[in-house]
DNA sequence: AGCACGCCGACT
DNA sequence: GTCGGCGTGCTC
């Protein structure tokens, strides 16, 4: 018996099956799917099993023998192996690096050579071997060129011998920790936040993680400094992991649907019960109870026997969505989201595998979740960008939710408030079947929504980001002990620098953008690399001291509003929510210390439910319009919406204040009078006479290189190649530089392709695509082909 | 001649 | 991706 094998090399050239004879001991266990160890080259590596044959289809002699397989069961199922082969073809990319994404992280193998002492070692070998080893082995990864090359002739002669091993991304979880290394000398006297570190940490039996330490109000900072003085040293020591182990939940009462609700509800189980593939977009006005009409159509897939998923983006999986599914379905359900570990998110993997739960619900990446027989898939918030993958694989979940819906024959709901163009325009063709929900659920009325004028509200002499008007509702809520929400879309402190002299605008060094200042820090940091320097005091250009921070962000209107109303202020960025669990305290500080005001970027926009919010303020309503992407309307009015919504939700009326200077902007008033339709009238209107998406599919090649001559060539190059073999119906927009002309230090061009049918369209890429992957090795121009793009950047 | 270096093709 | 084979060209 043989297997066909795709082997977990990520390079063009091997993207194809590879035929392995299966060993006599293995070949009544062996199934399509599994993971299996085999030789390739001159080394061993991981691979998959697709399919199993009887005969070999190349020269025997070739075959080499699996080694073993890696797994009880395959990791993936029939259903999968077809997904990637699509998936793969439809995004221009490597049925293996899909795969990889298919799979939880910690399933890839990461494999090392490390050399030991051979028993004849002579003595030459034995010291260098001394001099380099750690734990009785030196791992070759690790050598840099010179020890290397003083290696090899030892290894020429087996006097020491080498070994490849396969490690597994970490099962146990780690965290960074820092160990005392104190023998009596203390830093100086003057160093006292030094010496308190050190003898807090010395007084402990194991090392303090970095986390507790900075917790405890002591700067990474003043960690390195005892490093430097060898007093104390980073460790990695592992800690336990239980993301929702702790937490009791209650089964929570049910909700018995409204009309409306019931009525979309019966749509779906019809489908659901005819075994149909059919669309359902789920368009309902924030807070109308979409998630008790996704609730019902769940409990109605799992009493069928069948799984569901639902996936919603990640800054909406928050504890409290995450609370009410657990309270409803209990252990059923497995939660995979980013703040898990690799190993926990195995934990959640394995939970659906081995069918210990029914229901997925996490972001994007979990549409692939291995279940059997899906009875439902579930896209909340279907508009969001999140659902397609900023990197490789370019997928989108939407995309793979219809293959998948196709196969299990199930049918498929997009939940949304404020429905991407593409997906209302197919409801009104009819691809798409539409249900409505108009009416709040607990029929609260819509906020009022108001318009300010920031230009008008600057010429009567109000510089503030603060408008008078918002001022004082908020103080009026303050005053009634209920909290408000503001969005500025603007993290760190100040936007750039700015010197009144000579106008110099410090920049990134690697990228065409300015460096925003993060006081927390002191430091000016580029958002697109991890470029970070002091901030200067004088004008590096023309020395003058006059340099003011222009452009406000959350942490500056932190102060501010802390000035202004005299009270606490939770702000939530990435800042202060990139460690684990940060988002969750937060926001229960918010609620349960009953804080005025919760101030963040547009991660606080979605999902939240909070009774006693009565006012949303938008700081600047125009940065998301700026932004030069066609979809730059669009986005505004969804977030406006979405973020309007979070007011009114309990029992008080809700108010909301749009801050803008383009009060007259159809994206603005209709988000303000809540007219989807008439927005999306107009937009359409705009898309076609642009001819863009829905008109028009796009693809964007962004072609980026260290040398700007090969940068501008082969974008000339992709163009041209394009408009040879293309129809005369598609457009060709570009070579231009794209938006950031630099970013890491590589130029950028990008070329839109907009298509309405363009048949041969899939071989064209292909070329493409395999030309420039040859094209990079030899100039360092890479060509990035993004099919559907959701950011034209 | 001896070897460092970069390119290319193969990997079942 | 990684390795080895091979040709080019530089140095002793």
């Amino acid at each position: 018996m043989f297997a066909s094998v795709i082997v977990s090399v990520s390079s063009n050239s091997v993207d194809r099956l590879f035929t392995y004879k299966i060993p006599d001991s293995l070949v009544d266990t062996i199934r399509v799917g599994h993971r299996v160890f085999i030789p390739f080259g001159n080394r061993d590596i991981q691979g998959f099993v697709i399919e199993i044959k009887e005969t070999a289809d190349i020269d025997v002699s070739k075959v080499k023998e699996i080694n073993r397989i890696m797994d009880g069961t395959p990791v993936l199922t029939e259903e999968l192996i077809q997904l990637s082969k699509k998936i793969a073809s439809y995004y221009v990319d490597r049925q293996i690096s899909v795969i990889e994404a298919i799979l939880p992280v910690a399933l890839k193998t990461k494999s090392k050579t490390i050399l030991k002492l051979s028993e004849h070692a002579g003595n030459e070998a034995t010291v260098l071997f001394n001099e380099l080893q750690k734990n009785n082995e030196v791992i070759v990864r690790n050598l840099d060129k010179d020890e290397l090359k003083k290696i090899v002739p030892f290894m020429k002669s087996k006097e020491l011998i080498e070994e490849t091993i396969i490690a597994q991304h970490t099962k146990k979880k780690t965290n960074r920790a820092v160990r005392s290394l104190y023998t009596g000398n203390m830093p100086s006297e003057r160093a006292v936040k030094q010496r308190e570190l050190l003898e807090w940490i010395e007084s402990e039996d194991a090392p303090i993680t970095l986390l507790r330490i900075r917790d405890a109000g002591y700067s990474v900072q003043l960690v390195d400094a005892l490093e430097v003085k060898g007093l104390v040293e980073r460790v990695d020591v592992i800690v336990d992991r239980d993301p929702y182990d702790t937490r009791v939940f209650f089964e929570s009462e049910r909700h018995t649907l409204n009309d409306e609700q019931q009525i979309a509800y019966n749509k779906i189980k019809d489908a659901m019960i005819e075994n149909r593939q059919e669309t359902f977009l789920l368009h309902g006005i924030t807070g109308s109870g979409k998630t008790e009409v996704y609730l019902e159509t769940i409990e109605h897939a799992l009493n069928k026997g069948k799984e569901a998923i639902m996936l919603v983006p990640e800054i909406a999986l928050t504890p409290q969505m995450v609370h009410r599914f657990k309270a409803r379905f209990g252990d059923d359900v497995a939660v995979l989201h980013s703040a898990l570990s690799h190993g926990e998110k195995y934990d959640e993997w394995r939970k659906i595998k081995e069918g210990r739960a029914s229901i997925a619900i996490g972001a994007r990446s979990s549409i692939f979740a291995p279940f059997k027989n899906i009875g439902i898939i579930i896209i909340d918030e279907e508009h969001e960008s999140t659902y397609k993958q900023g990197e490789r694989p370019l997928y989108d979940a939407r995309q793979v939710a219809l293959w998948r819906a196709a196969y299990f024959n199930c049918p498929l709901i997009l939940g949304s408030a404020t429905p991407s163009l593409e997906s209302y325009a197919r409801s009104e063709k009819g691809v798409y079947k539409r249900l409505e929900l108009k009416h709040r659920a607990k029929a609260q009325p819509l906020p009022e929504t108001t318009i300010v004028d920031m230009a008008l509200s600057r010429q009567e002499g109000n510089i503030s980001i603060v408008s008078d008007i918002l001022r004082e509702k908020i103080i009026e809520r303050i005053e009634k002990n209920e909290q408000i929400i503001l969005l500025l879309n603007r993290r760190g402190y100040a936007h750039f620098l700015l010197c009144q002299d000579c106008g110099h605008v410090p920049m990134c060094p690697n990228c065409d953008i300015s460096l925003t200042y993060h006081k927390s820090n002191g430091t000016l940091m580029c958002h697109y690399c991890a470029f970070e320097t002091p901030v200067p005091n004088k004008c590096p250009e023309c020395q003058s001291t006059a340099v003011t921070f222009r452009g406000s962000g959350t942490e500056k209107v932190e102060e501010i509003l802390r000035d202004m109303f005299n009270t606490e202020v939770v702000r939530m960025d990435i800042d202060t929510t990139r460690n684990k669990g940060m988002h969750e305290t937060l926001l229960s500080h918010f609620v349960e210390d009953n804080i005025p005001i919760l101030l963040g970027t547009q991660m606080i926009a979605k999902g939240l439910d909070f009774p006693n919010v009565t006012l949303v303020g938008v700081l600047n309503a125009d940065t998301t319009l700026n932004i030069p992407d066609f979809r730059a309307n669009e986005r505004t009015f969804q977030l406006l919406t979405q973020v309007a919504g979070r007011a009114g939700r309990g029992d008080k009326t809700g108010e909301v204040i749009f801050q803008t200077y383009n009060p007259d902007h159809y994206a603005i008033l209709d988000a303000q009078m809540n007219r989807y339709i008439d927005f999306y009238k107009k937009e359409m209107e705009y898309r076609k006479i642009a001819r863009y998406s829905p008109y028009y599919f796009h693809v964007l090649f962004t072609i980026t290189s260290e040398n700007f001559n090969h940068c501008v060539k082969a974008s000339h190059d992709v163009s041209t190649k394009l408009l040879e073999h293309i129809s005369n119906q598609s457009i060709v927009i570009g070579p231009s530089p794209s938006p950031i002309e630099r970013i890491k230090n590589k130029f950028r061009f990008q070329i839109l392709l907009k298509y309405r049918h363009e048949p041969a369209l899939l071989e064209i890429l292909e070329q493409l695509d395999q030309r420039y992957y040859v094209a990079y090795k030899k100039s360092g121009v890479s060509l990035r082909i993004d099919v559907d793009p959701q950011f034209i950047m």
